[in-house]
DNA sequence: TTTCCTTACGCCTATCGTAAGCATA
DNA sequence: TATGCTTACGATAGGCGTAAGGAAA
């Protein structure tokens, strides 16, 4: 087969039709580039200039070759480009799993900066429930999870991203609506429309545990996973609910949110999570940029 | 730049991931392959294989730039095939001008010939007069021509493709029209509607020299460049034409032909011309194909 | 110990530049 | 004669294969 420097060569001469002036073009002796030429034609076996006059022409071949050459030269050199790109983490492809909620309060911030500092990295964005990303992050399939802690995973690292309040979320229609401030007492006999155990364990324990140091006991639990969803029953009258700030970005018109007297000290932290020793350089592009932005709404953690 | 030779390595690496079995099957020893890869590593100035653990892998950009790789190898067997293609005529591209009557009597099995054995050959047809397509021939516009004779070009090389007999034209209205075959002195006193001298010359000279030799005149001319134009004129009743019989193509309802009585030794020739040293391989092919199947009609004449 | 990639070394081919050759205006 | 491409020739650089080296299972 041909080389991309014989290649190179055809090009400039095809360019200029004049042998000396292609070669000094590419920086040598005609010598060379005449048996270059030659080697090509040899190798394609077929004439591709007619030296026939004083003046050099090219053939229907040569000219069609000349075209595909040069755009075999422009593909190696666009190869050469991305590649360096993407080994430096100015390109490249990354995937990035989130929290329903995280799509009203972080998420869209996120991809923001990424399209401003990073135009040509592809994002890949993949909504997942925080058990489902911490297999998927086990198994690197993703490159970063943005989820609820803790992250128990070996050789991961993590820097939280978010720190919100909690608050009460009643029924527009409830007497407690009216009120500026709700205290947790105020759950006291009603129904609680909060997170399930298994699906949403960071949620459920923190909700669960703050009525059980309140002293607070409902007269029942409704178990639904999304936040948005929970918001929907309590719209519609079931029941009241705790959920964290970023909640505002998705609760319906019936769904009214009220400061929460009595959880303090209690907070609701998104995290981002991923390997320690990444495959891929685009990955630790966006990390370094997210903790110099986004970071100072927490501080960086090590995970065991 | 980096080489072919690397990037048909690295492909080759990249499919195997294994050194060893990606040497034996480009018929190398490990050692080159293993040179060759550092090579285009240190070129491009980013490792794109991790050889970390027993396995090998491949980078981020390790992965991106051996899709990039396999597309520039991909394209420069294309090059080279098609090149070959072109040099030998069996691809490429071809401008054939033909004049407007011929596209209903000739031009059709053309294309479809060359269709049938040369689909790889781009055909570019433009409908020209005879004077127009002799200028184009001239300056190299075109390929070849389909014209009326006589081609005094140099370095020309001709050949008749159609020979074809003068038939009347009537109007369907005319008491002719109920002739099975019409004598030329029917045309005395008549409206003779023709070609022009200049737009048409071949036609011109013939029909009037046909009617000159018969002693036979018209009472009026009425020039029109076009037969099909001249037979839409018959059609409503301008007055009476000579065509050529493949002006049956294009004859409207209201025009009938008849065979023409005093005319037997008078024929219309359909001439292709081609420049002797053609620079396009194709324009070879599709002389000898046309000359080889469709050259029973005529036989070879050489022009000045 | 085996496997697998890398480094070392000698041989050879290929490319370069300078200089001479040859055809054309 | 001048211009422009090709052939000849010696020097150098780069590629190949064999053989030795070193890390991991």
């Amino acid at each position: 087969m041909f080389t991309l420097v014989q290649l190179r060569c055809f090009v400039t001469l095809a360019e200029e039709l004049n042998f000396r002036r292609a070669a000094r073009r590419l920086n040598m002796s005609q010598p060379p580039l005449s048996r270059h030429i030659q080697a090509l034609e040899h190798e394609i076996g077929a004439e591709l200039v007619a030296r026939n006059r004083r003046s050099v022409e090219l053939t229907a071949a040569g000219a069609s070759f000349a075209r595909l050459s040069q755009r075999i030269l422009d593909q190696a050199i666009d190869a050469y480009r991305q590649t360096r790109q993407i080994a430096s983490g100015d390109a490249g492809e990354i995937t990035i799993s989130f929290t329903a909620l995280s799509s009203y309060a972080f998420v869209p911030s996120l991809v923001a900066l990424l399209r401003k500092h990073y135009p040509s990295i592809a994002l890949t964005l993949r909504e997942m429930t925080t058990p489902q990303q911490l297999a998927a992050l086990a198994s690197r399939q993703v490159d970063i999870c943005l989820l609820r802690p803790p992250v128990a995973l070996p050789n991961i690292r993590t820097t939280r991203v978010l720190r919100e309040r909690l608050l009460a979320a009643v029924p527009a229609k409830h007497p407690l609506a009216k009120r500026r401030q709700i205290n947790i007492r105020e759950f006291d006999g009603s129904v609680l429309v909060t997170y399930p155990p298994v699906e949403g364990p960071y949620f459920h324990g923190m909700v669960t545990g703050l009525f059980q140091a309140a002293g607070v006991y409902p007269s029942a639990i409704q178990y639904i996973t999304q936040t948005h969803a929970i918001l929907g029953c309590v719209a519609v009258g079931v029941g009241l609910a705790v959920v964290p700030e970023s909640a505002k970005g998705c609760a319906p018109a019936g769904a009214v949110l009220r400061p929460l007297i009595g959880a303090e000290g209690v907070h609701v932290d998104l995290v981002m999570a991923s390997p320690v020793e990444t495959t891929n350089p685009a990955s630790a592009s966006v990390l370094a940029l997210v903790e110099k932005h986004l970071g100072s709404r927490g501080r960086a953690t090590a995970a065991a």
